[in-house]
DNA sequence: CTTGCACCGTTACATTTCGTTACCAAATTC
DNA sequence: GAATTTGGTAACGAAATGTAACGGTGCAAG
């Protein structure tokens, strides 16, 4: 029921790679997305909630290394700190150093035995789980006549502190975070609660009305969290986002 | 005064590589001690601090493995966990896998590139966070209208001094060192009393109920120890530190 | 040694939050 | 307009959190 498996998303050029892979993780209890270069990579991460990168050094376009680098680098940005597992080709020797010094958590070379890099994902998410993030992500949005403080978890209203609870915060956080884009209930779902879908889920309709409840200024006509019959929601405001 | 440098301690039978590896890594600023055995590691570990062990897999008398396993069982009670690099001979697939999952942090094959070697141990450091035992003593925490000294265990409030207990006093710290982010229940409960969560334990709620009475402005609102239910407990206001 | 006290973990119960279900209304299809 | 699908929401129960009360432990004074 509550499925919380950790989401691992696989970034190779390699169609066959991306497709082997992925089916042995998921007979392991992974749950996989796959993504062939760095566009569809950030597309990802925008859209769901992301425990692992297994990242090909070798991309077309960007370099591995380089995406590498630039994640790190905007750690502070949407998602915290997300942990990375290079694939080298082997006999890249300097560029397995270079990645372990840029951020990379660690590294397997190609060609691996699939065992070996399941037991490092495993690994990595044991030591990601007990360690403590190192930033979880400072911030402000700001919207209509609203702002989120997102260190503190707080949101300032016209009227003052907004008494959210946790789920609502959480909700309120992924939708402002991407504005004026359709989510699906299941990506929300996702986002907020790292959890699938169930057949006849509702919870997130019903968490948006309390939303809705709280934040609108006429709960039965929402103007910031508008409904997209057969899509999902949308929030409609324009979203201003400060260090 | 010194920099304190990471102190390494080399577990490998050959005479050889001990010496080659100590005299490349002192290169490199860290300090390094020797052991032959298990039993010279114990002694060791025994008289000084260690940041890390690189352990070799095969040891005359008790097996690499079985020393790692050991130590792994132990760090629960005993001293913090240090990380554990492991040297395997080329071609010991499976022993490598088996290392990684009793809870070695990593592994590398002999014969090994000492750069890789290196890169390595810095890896590990940096994630182990080398200063992570914060029992420096100075320093003073301020936040909202509140100060704390780490010296002399004082909390000082708007209306004086705060009588916290030692436990309360403790809590606090870990929250305030550090703010903005979730701390599990599991987190408090290992650095404020080092122990393991029972199966109901409540412990740790119950004393951030404490807490919140003695410094929050209205406990039943509480604003500077906010919950995130599912996930812990998070210190919200900014917290600056002066040596 | 006994007594008193402060502290802390446990337990039990109160409260809050959230997911599920059910039912109704609105939108869409036929 | 009727039937069907989709979304809104009240109400209920389960789970997480808040908290009062109790009792064990350790320590210090007597």
């Amino acid at each position: 029921m509550n499925e919380k498996l950790p989401h691992i998303l696989i970034v190779d050029d390699d169609r066959e790679i991306r497709d082997l892979l992925s089916r042995f993780l998921a007979r392991h209890g992974l749950r996989c997305s796959l993504a062939a270069d760095g566009r569809e990579m950030r597309r990802q991460l925008q859209d769901s909630r992301v425990d692992l990168i297994i990242l090909d050094l070798m991309l077309p376009g960007e370099n591995g290394l380089a995406l590498c680098a630039q994640l790190r680098a905007e750690s502070q940005s949407a998602q915290a700190r997300i942990p990375i597992i290079m694939l080298t080709a082997a006999g890249e020797e300097t560029d397995r150093i270079v990645g372990l010094e840029i951020g990379a958590d660690d590294y397997v070379a190609k060609p691996f035995n699939p065992r070996e890099l399941l037991a490092r994902i495993r690994a990595v998410l044991r030591r990601a789980g007990t360690e403590s993030p190192p930033i979880a992500g400072g911030g402000v949005l700001e919207f209509d006549r609203w702002r989120i403080e997102l260190g503190p978890r707080r949101v300032i209203g016209p009227a003052g502190d907004a008494e959210l609870s946790s789920g609502e915060y959480d909700l309120l956080v992924a939708l402002a975070e991407r504005p004026q884009r359709v989510l699906s209930r299941e990506q929300l779902l996702d986002l907020t609660r790292g959890r699938m879908a169930q057949p006849f889920d509702r919870s997130i309709d019903v968490q948006i009305g309390r939303l809705r409840r709280k934040i609108e200024a006429d709960p039965k006509d929402p103007k910031l969290i508008t409904t997209v019959r057969g899509g999902g929601y949308l929030f409609a405001a324009d979203v201003t986002r400060t260090a």
